[in-house]
DNA sequence: ACGCTTACCTGACGGC
DNA sequence: TGCCGTCAGGTAAGCG
């Protein structure tokens, strides 16, 4: 289930092998992997056939590249967008090798080496080609704002930018009226926070996932986000969370952080503060992990 | 307009 | 052995 850390992780791989190459061909196998491209597979491929990528850049769980036209010097104004969805992998290998099971987008380089691929069985990722629009949330480059996929423009700033704007954040905590975790999970008021770390920042801040954000104070959101900051960083540093064969960098290996994982997936197990069992709840149709002394239910709970 | 529910999708797994 | 229900969950459309 990748989400900023495995995300990231991805984008450093796409870094160091496809950034400066030249797309020769995209092969759509399976529509649904462009779906959100518009103008269909048959653009989508068009798009992408002659134009060079240039360094892939992130927000929260979308990352993209730029695309630059091989006979413009002019700064790119589109971008391949990816979201890797729950399962979804970008690889990069040997372009004679098999076809994965559920290769949905292949592309080929120019110069005949690695080719790119999308893989995904659940096809709820999704690549696109777009437009780049000026970022709304503060990001800067080279003294200018910075330029976003259409697509990203409603997502907000990721704890892990310098454009990320606590403050901000914590006035819009409290004026909602909803729980912290489905605060957490909101992508237009941080990014790149899962299932996962959302649990994993709750644990640290000692929040329950129903504890109204309007009563938050500023401290309590300082430690949510302190936490967040915390753990995806320390994913981050090692590959990320793998919990099954889905995630997985563009050399196809496993990230190493679901040992150090303090609540999300440990029920019954003891919390590694206090040795009280820690609890699953079913909240929005998935499981919520939370340590009962650590975190107690708040006397009013939001969903 | 906002908060919340639902649809989308495939494979693994447990129970019978 | 095989069938069926459940679970995994990010996103956005749609509902009230």
């Amino acid at each position: 289930m990748p989400e900023l850390p495995e995300v990231e992780v991805v984008r450093r791989g796409l870094e160091r092998w496809t950034t400066g190459r030249t797309a020769a061909s995209a092969e759509v196998l399976h529509p649904r992997a462009v779906r959100r491209h518009a103008a269909g597979p048959a653009d989508f491929a068009g798009r992408l056939a002659g134009r060079t990528m240039l360094a892939p850049r992130r927000r929260g769980k979308y990352m993209w590249l730029p695309l630059q036209d091989a006979s413009s010097e002019a700064a790119p104004g589109e971008a391949l967008l990816a979201h890797l969805g729950m399962s979804g992998q970008l690889l990069i290998g040997d372009p004679g090798r098999e076809r994965e099971k559920h290769l949905r987008v292949r592309v080929a380089f120019a110069d005949g080496g690695r080719d790119l691929r999308f893989v995904d069985q659940r096809t709820f990722g999704h690549l696109m080609v777009c437009d780049l629009v000026p970022d709304a949330f503060g990001g800067r480059e080279g003294g200018a704002p910075a330029l976003v996929p259409e697509p990203v423009a409603h997502i907000a700033a990721d704890p892990l930018e310098d454009a990320f704007d606590a403050e901000a954040f914590f006035r819009a905590l409290r004026r909602r009226r909803t729980g912290i975790k489905r605060a957490l999970l909101d992508q237009s008021l941080i990014s790149g926070v899962g299932n996962i770390y959302a649990d994993e920042a709750l644990w640290r801040a000692r929040l329950h996932w129903a504890r109204p954000t309007e009563t938050l104070t500023r401290a309590e959101a300082a430690r949510v986000l302190e936490g967040a900051r915390e753990v995806m960083g320390a994913a981050l540093a090692v590959g990320g969370t793998s919990f099954d064969s889905h995630y997985v960098d563009v050399n196809g290996d496993s990230g190493y952080f679901e040992r150090s994982l303090d609540a999300y997936g440990r029920r019954d197990e003891p919390c590694r503060r206090c040795g009280t069992p820690i609890r699953r709840d079913v909240f929005m149709n998935r499981s919520s992990y939370s340590c009962p002394t650590c975190q107690p239910r708040p006397r009013r709970a939001r969903y």
